[in-house]
DNA sequence: GTGATCTAGAACCATGTGGTTTACTATACC
DNA sequence: GGTATAGTAAACCACATGGTTCTAGATCAC
């Protein structure tokens, strides 16, 4: 099972929470960029871009390796399958089960039993 | 494509970034729960536990309907799908492409030919 | 009606977040 | 050596977050 409480998914979540570090992701994904490159595109001063990268890397979401005067980033994709992990557990809530007709069903078969609600 | 820059997805994974309302969320595949039962197994105070939920309904994971004096909730996992999706455009990252071996392979390639590192 | 239960809401507090500006360090280039 | 470039660090600000306590309003059970 995958736990609710584990600080790794917190930082995870909270990292992909804002729109801009969602696109120093994307922009990872074409390779390696320095800090300049991934913070020209954001509309931010330079330090605030630089603030994301952090967070993404106390994420695990992005490793540095610094090359002259350069901080050159790279995408790690690790916590992003934890993350997903965590999210598909309940696919099956947003599938078949939960179609419209399913729904219907279930909830004639609730007024026809009337059970207790807790497990 | 799925945008980075999307309010509702923002609302998503904030939601997805506290342990407290993971545990909502996964308490609520039983099926409906009134407050008083999704606050109890939570270490924190009804007030508190309360502001969770407002916070999965902001995000649309919840749906609240009234009755009598409880207010039951439901899981809503739609948003759940939208960010599955997001992550899930990254899956070659942590897969096949980036095993070892094709990383090291990558590396010598890098090596031999120094290409530009914008496309 | 009385009392217990379920929940909201406001006030308050400490801390975190997201942004800015300014000053500084270190590397590269000529 | 002097200057531009890449990045950090610190101070500051407004606002959000996550928690508390206390008060109050419905509704249910007896």
């Amino acid at each position: 099972m995958v736990l609710d409480h584990s600080p790794r998914l917190d930082l995870v979540f909270h990292a992909l929470a804002h729109p801009a570090r969602r696109a120093i992701i994307r922009q990872l994904t074409g390779g390696e960029r320095n800090l300049s490159e991934l913070a020209s595109p954001l509309k931010m001063t330079f330090p605030a871009a630089s603030k994301h990268v952090r967070v993404l890397e106390g994420a695990k979401l992005v490793r540095r390796r610094i090359a002259g005067r350069e901080h050159l980033c790279r995408l790690e994709a690790a916590p992003l399958k934890d993350a997903t992990l965590w999210t598909e557990q309940f696919r099956q809530f947003w599938e078949t089960r939960f179609s419209a007709l399913d729904e219907l069903l279930e909830e004639m078969k609730q007024q026809a039993e009337a059970p207790p609600r807790k497990p």
